[in-house]
DNA sequence: TATGAATGAGCGTTCATTCAT
DNA sequence: CATGAATGAACGCTCATTCAT
């Protein structure tokens, strides 16, 4: 969620090297990503990653400022893509939900889009779910926060539009629906979900948390 | 899970040379999860874990092979602590639950349980879910896999005796399940549940695994 | 007598830059010889040696894995330049001599050239003759074993052609040959023997060796 | 050759305590040096000795006052056992010698006699001859000036009494005795001579010493 | 701009020595 | 006297970072 914490020497200059700088610095975090994701952070070296993309231990600094920097980059991409996943779709709006089922649809879709980004940026998620937490509990701590307020206001809605329960303790089930997702993100990134198990997944999701396991 | 690594010179004998021991190792692994906690694992220097207890780095080393070895050791008592919560309540059985209403109280109980012992071993779990999943990856996965075996197990006897959904994605919503505890554990971790809401977050867990967010 | 352990990162290229990794080996184990003959093996701190040759600890660590891989290329090192001192000159061949004048000239000639390389190569043979058999037992064993085996045989040429006593203990005094010239070297080493000592010290070991002490 | 630099606490009593004291460093002398033999000195840990023993650490510390000062009793212990073996036969005056037999005779009898010492105490040779002389590097040399001395001595005698050659450099002479006994010895400490060898190696050292290895 | 050799602070671990029992 | 648990100084080695080329 922070700003980026570096950037090279200050190009004053033209859109041009200020591409190819967010290029490179796309590819380096990509890289130690990867890396990250392999080894872990602590065990990562800069020679690991620097190896890894063929480039010298050197050039690494001139686009970050250190081991930490890259973590923090890597990190704020995550959580952007955490966010752009659950917001990014219009439909995706409380306006747009007034019955049970529609939520249910709703939970659906956005898990759904969340496992498939999760099977598609699999190394990305691991360091921010395995990772990160250890290297840097407090912006994790900072993002979980932000998703359970905006769950909780979200389901809040829903209580108040009446297609949720009255007096549901709505903290407590935000914080259920980022568990349920986490836990199937986890399996994804497990390689334990193909397409299909995803699909299902998600279904079961938006069912379990609309309806619950009790046969009614 | 694995057997705990070290033991001092084993004396092959006196009870009471092995308490003394087994005394040792809990005070220091006790402490070192004090420091883990508070400084993560790959920042936590023996020194600090020596200073903390007020004994020599050389002491530590009589009680466990290494940082390696604390860590394991710890990781091990934590997965002990978790499942004992879980299944160290006769009431906790298959066999007690026929009833939709049942399996609701019985989730709020075992959720309150650990809900408990997050809040009374705080240090134990946060470095259980935040530091040991970077340092020990392989360990983490298997008590998830255990865990949401046995629980889908647990599912699959509601199913069969009708009182949850038939068609069910047990997997899924084991998946749900534990992930909805986990996140309720993380928020205790984090200081933001007292007793009176623990209890009403236990019941809020319950009363949704059961019955879903939804307005029947 | 086995290959160097390590090699910098191994460039796979330059003849420049193999040259210019060999002589920074060269330079490295030459102070660390120096170090180790000063104050022994066991005693030699890795900062000791970059002390003296005005480098990080950490550069020592780019041409040797550690500690052990330097005493080892010592040790091989040594071991090279004296099985070269023994065997470099063509005139040192079986074939050239066949009277008992000319094996105590060849052994003269040849313990010269040693005492001459250990007056040259002071710290190298300290290391070789005082510390390496503590550090490395085995490797001296064995070059012990070739000096032996490779003295017996050319001694075994002595007795077929004749020169050299029929019935003669040629293991026996194989080893008095290189127990001899080993006791010479120490001398050397100990800076009792100048350039003039050294030669007539070779000659009486050449007598000596042909003809004993005894008055004929 | 120094004096054993400490003593238990001061048993200013008895004969017997003294005996007894006498036997506990003798028997922890013994132990070490076995251990120092078998790992070398700087790999021996006060554990290892105690450990062999069936000891506590803290009782060396009783009769030692640390590892080097059972390192000095060991060589100290060697040392004498080596001045004895050359001295205690009252056969070894230079007076009982007057012709080139004799001499011959009188070497092989020394030599025999420290090979069977070398036989019988291998783990002293072996500390004495290996692990000494890089843990105490000017023990070593003052031996050997001294053996050097005493044989240089001995021949002059040889030589004023015309037995041996007029001219003879005893020096070098001297150095090749010691050399050539020392590498005899060292095939005894590596199992190579049984009694039989060693016998016909005393006596091969005792001819090559009188009359050299070339034919006459 | 890119490089990678050089650096040296920092840490896990060992083990000789001490001393309370 | 004997013990062995406790100690902490010491050291080999790693690796993030720098900077000359």
């Amino acid at each position: 969620m922070s700003a980026p914490k570096s950037s090279p020497k200050s190009n004053g200059a033209g859109a041009v090297d200020d591409d190819l700088t967010r290029r490179r610095r796309k590819e380096i975090s990509l890289g130690a990503c990867a890396v990250f994701d392999e080894r872990g952070y602590a065990n990562t070296r800069i020679a690991d990653i620097s190896d890894r993309l063929g480039i010298g231990q050197g050039t690494i600094y001139r686009y970050f400022t250190g081991k930490d920097d890259l973590m923090d980059h890597i990190i704020d991409h995550g959580v952007r893509r955490i966010l752009a996943a659950m917001r990014e779709d219009p439909a995706v709006a409380t306006d747009a939900v007034s019955t049970g089922a529609q939520f249910a649809d709703q939970i659906t879709t956005v898990a759904h889009r969340l496992l498939e980004m999760a099977a598609q940026e699999q190394a990305l998620m691991r360091v921010l779910l395995i990772h990160a937490p250890a290297a840097r509990p407090d912006a994790i701590d900072e993002l979980t926060d932000q998703l359970a307020a905006a769950t909780a206001a979200y389901l809040d809605v829903g209580v108040e539009n009446g297609y949720l329960r009255t007096g549901l303790n709505t903290m407590a089930v935000a914080d259920a629906l980022t568990g349920v997702t986490l836990a199937a993100i986890r399996r994804v990134l497990r390689g334990q979900l193909d397409a299909t198990a995803r699909e299902s997944t998600a279904h079961a999701i938006g069912d379990f948390v609309a309806s619950g396991a009790v046969n009614a």
